[in-house]
DNA sequence: CTGTTAGCGCCTTCAG
DNA sequence: CTGAAGGCGCTAACAG
């Protein structure tokens, strides 16, 4: 049906691995008949196939990407948004991917994603946190490997990640700036490892401006960030008798959960309480008041992760860890607290 | 490295040919032999090289999915969402989804899908409108294809499209319902094959209630369904003397256009104007007033679709056309008129 | 019921 | 600088 090297090859009057060098830039080929070659492919409409090619030198010209579906739900917009970024990169790299989620926090262990038992990936990406037994059988398998927004302590892989510390430094010292002093940092898992370095930038922030922090200002609710359990901690928090005049939040579900739970308490915002998330997801710039948050440029996240990834594939090297930049977007959770009473 | 056919082979004694009958229930084993073999296979985790595999009996494992650049940008979420519907419901088929996006509307002919070219896919999904070029010689390449949500005509594959008739009457129904009497039509490119079916479940839904349809409610501009050309066409409508007390449009985009145009014109929504749009974006529950739509379950679509062309790929037979329902989603952005005066 | 043989289409030695 | 030969891992056809 379609042509294979060998017609090529033939119309060409060439042997196929004359044909396959000059497909290959492979040795030198004298120029008469690297341009005989070159019509003759041009005149069939050839092009190699990915199964042969795939077979002859082991590689697919595929990458994986892993993702806990908890993180990619049909919802939740923020590795979506990431996939699409790897996925609009490796177009430049001639690469596809294929997209696999597992559950984040299932009992049984997971499964092996298919693409890695077939060999039909050159490399992974895994994106968001995914169980650690999962992290470990996948670097076993010695396939060139990136983190994406997931620091997995003890994977000497590569990483890219957001800057943590950093973005939640400025949110709260946008807080500080606008004169808060009571401010608390509102979370959903505590050890997860973008919580602590968020948590980590808030201290500092507060360190800065010699600000003592709090354990009562500190709160944590569950296993995930999420709106549910943001609003639940932040309740505990405010009914505990603990009455800050502004929140920073792990990210901007937490966020979405402090906002509803303020209303709840008959809360006005931002008059009451100003509310920093992160990430900048859609929905921040729509909820009333709208959020004002970090932005994390999820597209250049991914974008940064593959090249990263195909730097590791074509010329190999060690692990590297890179930071992409966050930006403060400020919108109308957040103003200067009231007057104080004194 | 990782093992072959033929370790198993010789770990179970037998021939690789009986081996892969088992995997492949090709021909009847002796139940004895054939547990000596998948013994062997788990022994040594055994899985069949995805480029072997595709190389012998001339199949990918994979599936390409083609969409137009200008309806799958980072923000645009319809077609996004279609693409995880097929993307969740491939799994469940043990395939993968290669994807592409080509120019919509460039002038330059399009390249061919790289995954088309290397014999990369089993078969194709084409989703929204594709330059007719590209679907012809798509459809040359005698690859199961499945155009989603695109009617291309004188194409005569199989097709997965939206209910377009029955849910523009719906919506037009809707408003004949509240008691609304000049309903007007705003669209953007008028010869869309979708465009074209709503409009005419509009005329419908309007002779069902025996009111006469007038050319000057019905206005289209531009040549895509965007917010830009539903603003234009509806402000070039009104300025014109003709002001309907509701709207139909042709998509959520449009109607977006129309709250902004309706807005301008110091129309108070949705008192001085009810607006019902179609698709039911994420975004259209967001607006103020939050937009009464039909809505187009994204995923299904793209699940359905998959279905359509993994039937087509496994089973062959001829080209089929299938409908996805819609639903009537009342949101604030319809009422009835105000009292006439008279 | 199972083994042998011969490719699938490409790439990579190694001679010439 | 080019051609011939062999193999990547699997499946298919045909014997037996």
């Amino acid at each position: 049906m379609a042509p294979t090297i060998r017609d090529v090859a033939k119309l060409a009057n060439v042997a196929p691995s004359t044909v396959s060098a000059v497909l290959n830039d492979k040795r030198y080929i004298k120029a008469e008949t690297r341009a005989r070659i070159l019509s003759a492919i041009q005149k069939l409409d050839y092009t190699p196939s990915r199964s042969a090619r795939g077979l002859a030198n082991r590689t697919s010209g595929n990458i994986g990407f892993i993702v806990a579906n908890t993180h990619f739900s049909h919802a939740e917009p923020f590795y979506t948004r990431v996939f699409l970024g790897v996925e609009f990169e490796a177009r430049h790299h001639d690469l596809y991917v294929l997209l696999t989620s597992v559950n984040g926090k299932a009992q049984k262990p997971e499964p092996m994603p298919r693409f890695l038992l077939e060999q039909n990936v050159d490399g992974v990406l895994i994106a968001g946190r995914v169980p650690d037994k999962l992290l470990k059988e996948v670097m076993q398998r010695k396939v060139p490997t990136v983190l994406v927004d997931y620091d997995g302590k003890a994977c000497d892989c590569s990483k890219v990640l957001i800057d943590n510390e950093e973005g939640a430094r400025a949110a709260t010292a946008h807080l500080l700036d606008l004169g808060h002093r009571d401010i608390a940092f509102v979370g959903g898992e505590k050890d997860h490892p973008s919580a602590v370095e968020r948590l980590r930038g808030y201290h500092q922030a507060l360190a800065t401006a010699k600000v003592a922090p709090s354990e009562e200002l500190e709160v944590f609710e569950g296993d995930t960030m999420s709106t549910e359990n943001g609003s639940k901690a932040f309740t505990r928090m405010w009914k505990s008798g603990t009455h800050p005049t502004a929140v920073v939040c792990a990210n901007d579900a937490t966020a979405f959960g402090v906002q509803l739970a303020a209303k709840e308490l008959k809360l006005k915002l931002p008059e009451d309480l100003s509310l920093m998330g992160f990430d900048d997801v859609v929905m921040s710039g729509l909820v009333d008041p709208p959020l004002s948050t970090i932005r994390v440029d999820k597209e250049e996240l991914g974008a940064t992760a593959l090249r990263v990834l195909v730097d590791r594939i074509r010329r190999g090297g060690g692990a590297t860890t890179t930071r992409v930049g966050v930006e403060l977007i400020q919108r109308g959770s957040t103003m200067p607290p009231r007057e104080k009473k004194n």
